[in-house]
DNA sequence: AATAGTATTGCAAATGTTTTCATAAATTGG
DNA sequence: CCAATTTATGAAAACATTTGCAATACTATT
């Protein structure tokens, strides 16, 4: 162990005990082939012997890039942006930037404060879940001219590039599909809308699809919980209990249709005989899901990898139009809708 | 929109824009009640004008905290550290810290890297998953006097203090449970172990729970695959379409053991009926499960939340003893378990 | 009204880098 | 072997802040 109180080497320690300006250990990092082979050696050797690290926050107030990208999420907490963050994150570290990661919780106005938090630290760049924000956010990225991407949803009139699908379509599909094979009686089952215009929008297009054939969904089969297994087989349950079932229940991500699914199968109502379920996501395990979920795939990988590319192209080259990418959602028929 | 080629202001255009000086402006933040309220009024107007955004980095270089905390683990993409990252990020962003986060795909190496970068921006704290690390790492850590604090895992006799469970009890907990129950032709389903010291104790525990009641586990019936559902369900009906079934299946993980019963339940295999299966960590969702999962709970909320505390104790109170928290690992028994 | 004390502010140095410019050293061509 | 290049290095300024110290402006006390 090093002793406590020596202070961590600076780039004049290591310039001193390689007998070398500190100019020459500086461009020995950041321009290597304008320094002598013997002299790069010496620097390498007394950075090794003193355990130099450089200082990032130094190079940053010299209008260098900070290397770090905001990213900030609703939560990482379930499925739903797990995967994102994940493919987001090695995309972005694969081009040397790390990610400054923060959650919200919903509150939009906690958003704009993570945002702010984020600016202090000089992020490169930011990323954002959804499309709706609090206008000062909008103002504040905008102001501060940092390149920014919206995630998970799109639309072409978005205040900056989005990379994500077609809430509306995703939902319009299912609405389509249940529709289709002659539901009428269908309850939904999503989450508080409030600050989640992903959610808010596949809702829309679901009951606009019905709507098109003609169907209502009664108040009483409009159910909402939080976005968690345990919610949604608490208000399936509650739904079981109170009077004739739906023949279709459509949910609006798969981690509610997992949670209505067990609910349905500790009640011994058989998916899809006694009821039609449908998902919105197609997280990993819907798939493998007994019986496999019907859903619509929106593709959480693609979106964070080309996300990350986006972001990454858009601090790197700031000449480049920033332009945002679409991808359409896409219905995966499986075992758990019925004709009926 | 302002106009892009404005710089971004800083602390003097508000000194000026304030008619004050820059010392002034930066104690009205830093020490406001040194700051008669009229002058703190006028910068704080200015601030607003002019959209100004501290910059941390400069701040970070006169030894000021960066304000911002590494996390390192193996993946985000699954339920596994999804609840963890969260909880610790929540703790954390509580206390005004923001974190940086990056991935290593169960590769230490890699980590080394990343906790180098993590290092470069000044972090003021650490965070990494598990005991196991590289000795490069460890020496790093130690060098640069950065406060750590390992999750996940628990030892008495780790490098840095811990906070988590102690994963050969959690192995040792269903082995016992299982051997208890009259199990004695058990099969495992456990991830890779390299770079994995959780899995790897768990293992252990469970073997030897085992091995204490003269069990064995013959070769053919420890399955490996990666933590997913669907490598579980495959590894899964691999195993079925080769003769004989064990009785118990027992898990490294509750993501494998989801897997392992949609494998189960789509061949018409019924637990615990015909096999009694168990996992490990009672992850969101296990208990809603249907059948409910037999595991271990192990609670990741309360461990990234303590985990939280005891790195942001250690940074602001540096000399207090930098003691970590075992939370030890309960059995939770449900419905994927039959007695023999 | 003068003094002592306190509250407020500004100046300048310091923080750890990078970069421009100038100088010194080495190499090349004749 | 000298001049002309080219290559390698160092000095100093710049970046956006904070802070110790000194100076100034108040307030209260007598």
């Amino acid at each position: 162990m090093a002793d406590k109180h020596t202070k961590n080497a600076d780039i004049i320690a290591v310039a001193k005990a390689a007998k070398v300006s500190a100019s020459t250990v500086s461009r020995s990092f950041n321009h290597p082939d304008l320094v002598k082979a013997s002299t790069r050696k010496k620097i390498d050797a007394a950075v090794r012997r003193l355990g130099y690290i450089r200082n990032r926050a130094a190079q940053t107030i010299h209008g260098i890039r900070s290397g770090t990208i905001g990213l900030i999420v609703p939560t990482i907490d379930h499925a739903i942006f797990a995967e994102l963050v994940q493919s987001f994150s090695e995309a972005v570290e694969r081009r040397g930037f790390t990610i400054l990661l923060a959650s919200h919780g919903y509150d939009l106005q906690r958003e704009y404060g993570l945002a702010r938090k984020m600016l202090e630290h000089r992020v490169d760049g930011m990323a954002l879940i959804g499309i709706d924000h609090a206008p000062d956010t909008l103002e504040l990225l905008g102001r501060q001219n940092v390149p920014t991407v919206l995630l998970w949803n799109h639309a072409d009139d978005a205040p900056f590039a989005c990379v994500g699908s077609d809430n509306f379509a995703a939902g319009h599909l299912v609405g389509r599909h249940i529709a289709g094979l002659g539901h009428s009686r269908v309850a939904l089952l999503f989450p508080p809308l409030g600050g989640n215009d992903r959610a808010a929008e596949r809702r829309h297009g679901l009951i606009a699809a019905l709507a098109e054939k003609g169907i209502e969904v009664p108040d009483e089969w409009q159910l909402e919980t939080p976005y968690s297994i345990g919610a949604a087989k608490a208000a399936v349950e509650m739904l079981m209990s109170n009077g004739t079932l739906p023949s279709a229940l459509a949910c609006g991500n798969d981690v509610l249709a997992w949670g209505a699914m067990h609910a349905l199968a500790s009640h011994g109502v058989a998916v899809p005989k006694d009821i039609s379920v449908t998902g919105i996501g197609d997280f990993k395990g819907s798939r493998e899901f007994h019986p496999a979920l019907t859903t619509v795939r929106i593709p959480a990988r693609q979106i964070g990898a080309q996300a990350g590319e986006t972001i990454i192209s858009a601090i790197t080259e700031p000449d480049l139009p920033n332009v945002g990418r679409l991808f359409p959602p896409e219905l995966k028929v499986r075992q758990t809708c019925r004709v009926l």
